[in-house]
DNA sequence: ACCTGAACACCGTTCAAGT
DNA sequence: ACCTGAACACCGTTCAAGT
């Protein structure tokens, strides 16, 4: 790749996440995107063929990040309870902060050949090392699809509302309580 | 309002209905409404100013059955937890015939003055019902607005993810559970 | 009063022409 | 190889002109 190539793509995602982080994913439009970095508009699709190219793209750093945020809740010192609903607000955290990407990233799972697709998976088998490090403690039915589906469900509501933390939690907590439970007979 | 206006207007909103049941709310056009309805693009707008509003308008005859819904969940003669399930299964099932409903709906939680206000209010008041009733059995600090906002979680999720039955009805039991689950200390 | 349909503004995406 | 910017298709919404 070119350097003036490889200037312009870093560019373009950080100027996009910069846009999507001020105004939402809606709420920023691809020639905005290019006329902010000084670009024209073919160059931003010959590096990002489509808008959710480009957002998957800016959410890449958060990738790396959920990893860690599981270590780092798994192996505090306290209850199994107090460990999941610090993974619950660690994540749901991550994702609001790039608004728009809970929503997306919840509607692509299990969908083949989404432009988030790798983000599920990373996703998918974060939930499923908290489950496994969790162990017996959860309700024996519970899938990190599942797990998936639910925490970002309540990220999405506290993505496009702008809740404050404390609902959140609260939303969280109720989770968390239901994840634990064991399965009523 | 004269006879044909009132025949247009009912003939709109029950080709939206169809086309929205059947593409989602977002694959369906104003334009492809009009043409439907064998009417202009601007006697649609006369009718309903919005395309949010029309989507209002034709999930209008859904209101009253959310409250049937309370009523004969809360009437059933079994346990608490049974009762509420019913209740959050009947009203996921409501909201994913229309699709976008449940992802609207939540979303304008709180919001004054969205198109939804109305529908907002009978939900939140459902939902105030469903606490009443159970009373005592939920934890002590379960609230109607975020009751509305998980349940319109796992139900926006359900919704555009077109989700199996059992998969919803799973997601709904750990909500459940964490409904019932008394506070940790 | 109510209807029509062409027109506008906006946005995601493409492509012929340039270096 | 990579870039530019005009152009296209589509969609929500408006409005001048008709009955």
């Amino acid at each position: 790749m070119r350097a003036d190539a490889r200037r312009n793509r870093d560019r373009i995602v950080e100027v996009a996440r910069d846009l999507i982080r001020a105004k939402g994913y809606d709420a920023v439009s691809m020639d905005e995107v290019a006329r902010t970095a000084g670009i024209g508009a073919g160059t931003l699709y010959r590096h990002f063929p489509t808008k959710d190219a480009l957002h998957d793209a800016v959410i890449e750093a958060w990738a790396d990040k959920v990893n860690e945020a599981v270590d780092q809740a798994m192996e505090l010192d306290v209850p199994a309870r107090d460990r999941l609903l610090q993974w619950l607000k660690d994540y749901t955290a991550m994702l609001t902060t790039h608004q728009g990407a809970a929503a997306r990233i919840t509607a692509s799972l299990g969908v083949a050949g989404s432009p988030y697709e790798a983000k599920c998976q990373t996703y998918l088998q974060a939930n499923q090392r908290v489950i496994d490090a969790l162990g017996g403690q959860l309700r024996p039915d519970v899938q990190a699809m599942q797990m998936c589906r639910l925490v970002g469900g309540v990220a999405a509501v506290a993505d496009n509302s702008e809740l404050p933390p404390e609902a959140v939690s609260a939303m969280l907590e109720v989770l968390t309580d239901g994840f634990l439970a064991p399965k009523a007979a």
